[in-house]
DNA sequence: TTTTATAGTTGATATTTATCAATTGGTGGA
DNA sequence: TCCACCAATTGATAAATATCAACTATAAAA
């Protein structure tokens, strides 16, 4: 398995963001678009670049914007009354973010957040509508980006609503690793408190869990870096709820 | 507000079911397609009635059709290890359901039983797909539908991740007066185990925080009946958690 | 009507998880 | 170097929620 690489930039990304930045393995939505099309979308981008801890989109703005991320780590942060907040994934190089609802009711529904430096590139809304009315195809490549998204958040209502905490852990540890990072070890680049935050319990539980798991030897913790020994034994617990 | 007329058919729906069910004020996804284009998609629908309790869809079975509830009422459930079940919304005449993955995995994420008597419609993919193909539009509120979903379990996540059991309960009783039954008293036609698998919690903590709701003078119940009495008080406790 | 099954309710108790407070350990600056 | 600060960790305790068992009400079946 390839470890994806967060801080590393796309060499074909320098001209033409998004539409050669995605034809590297793995698929673009943007793959069906005609030279012509490309144009219209890349044409009024602009680059943008983040620090860590900047907030790339805040939620209750207006969504009048598309974001690809072209270099770096982000969170997709729920932020609730007080200070609660739960963190609903990662997403790293090669992603697009469509916001909440650019479909509905043009408002953000969640902040994201840089948690390494961060390039991307923002695109007009209205773009993506033109294009939605123009090819069919990318229409149907933004429904299937939808869908993933929802059985995605589906699977995280139910872990999270079901399972006791080791389970929940145990499914954020095969998260990072299987999908976000695509290597192990990793470096999370989190903070406690934030992988707390994606299994929705505090970072007291999360570091008790952790511990456990340590103890019991199906990982190796060092700092940020975690080296998942035993992925059987949390595929188990993850089961077990 | 009118009320929402559960057992009742739309008088419209004999002949050309999902072409013209769906335009008594609510809107329909069907609304945008041509004469031509509703001919495809209703010719070789099939028209199914489900008694109260039957399963209309199940999970993880292969996903090749779309169903249009035309009357009735339905509960989507996510079927978890054991006896594990979440309630994830419920779905009454004049809705859509596409199916958890349909454009992803042609797997069911999900499972649909009807809780009153349900007629529905069932259409092939093929067609929605061809649909998606032909018609921008068509597409363009398919994806709206999607949006509005997948906002819908955001906030369901969230609420059932950061509140504790009271704010949940109000959040139930809420969505049921506004958005599923839209009248005041309304008959849930649900048992006390379903609404509280609607929440997450137990049936007899649910029991607990009703009779608490109740005591309060917030809400009357009589069996399945609730009365909402003190609306503003509901909106309060599910803001505070 | 009586019986029987089942949903609903209540109380006592156990488990899970959060909260609060204290301690450790590292890191950058004075 | 030492201090100040903040993340990480640990322990003690409290709060939220689930579990288990009993009991009641209700409705269907004999």
């Amino acid at each position: 398995m390839e470890p994806r690489r967060i801080e590393e930039s796309c060499s074909r990304c320098k001209d033409r963001c998004c539409a050669r930045c995605f034809d590297d393995g793995e698929e673009s939505i943007f793959d069906c678009l005609t030279p012509d099309e490309l144009e219209l979308l890349v044409k009024e981008k602009r680059h943008v670049h983040f620090k860590a801890g900047e907030t790339i989109l805040k939620q209750n703005t207006s969504a009048s914007h598309v974001v690809c991320v072209k270099r770096g780590l982000a969170k997709i942060i729920s932020e609730g009354d007080g200070d609660k907040r739960l963190i609903l994934r990662l997403v790293a190089t090669h992603s697009i973010l469509t916001g909440g609802g650019i479909f509905i009711d043009e408002i953000r529904h969640f902040t994201v957040q840089a948690v390494t430096e961060v390039d991307c590139c923002f695109i007009d809304s209205d773009k993506i509508f033109e294009l939605v009315s123009r090819n069919n195809q990318f229409a149907f490549e933004l429904l299937k980006l939808n869908n993933r998204q929802n059985i995605q958040m589906l699977n995280n209502l139910v872990g999270i609503t079901q399972k006791y905490m080791p389970g929940r852990v145990a499914d954020l540890l095969l998260y990072l690793k299987n999908e976000i990072f695509l290597c192990n070890p990793f470096d999370t680049r989190l903070s406690r408190q934030e992988l707390a935050d994606m299994t929705g319990m505090t970072m007291e539980s999360f570091i008790r869990i952790l511990k456990e798991f340590k103890s019991s030897g199906i990982i190796v913790v060092d700092g940020p870096n975690i080296h998942v020994i035993d992925e059987d034994a949390l595929q188990l617990i993850s089961r077990k709820g």
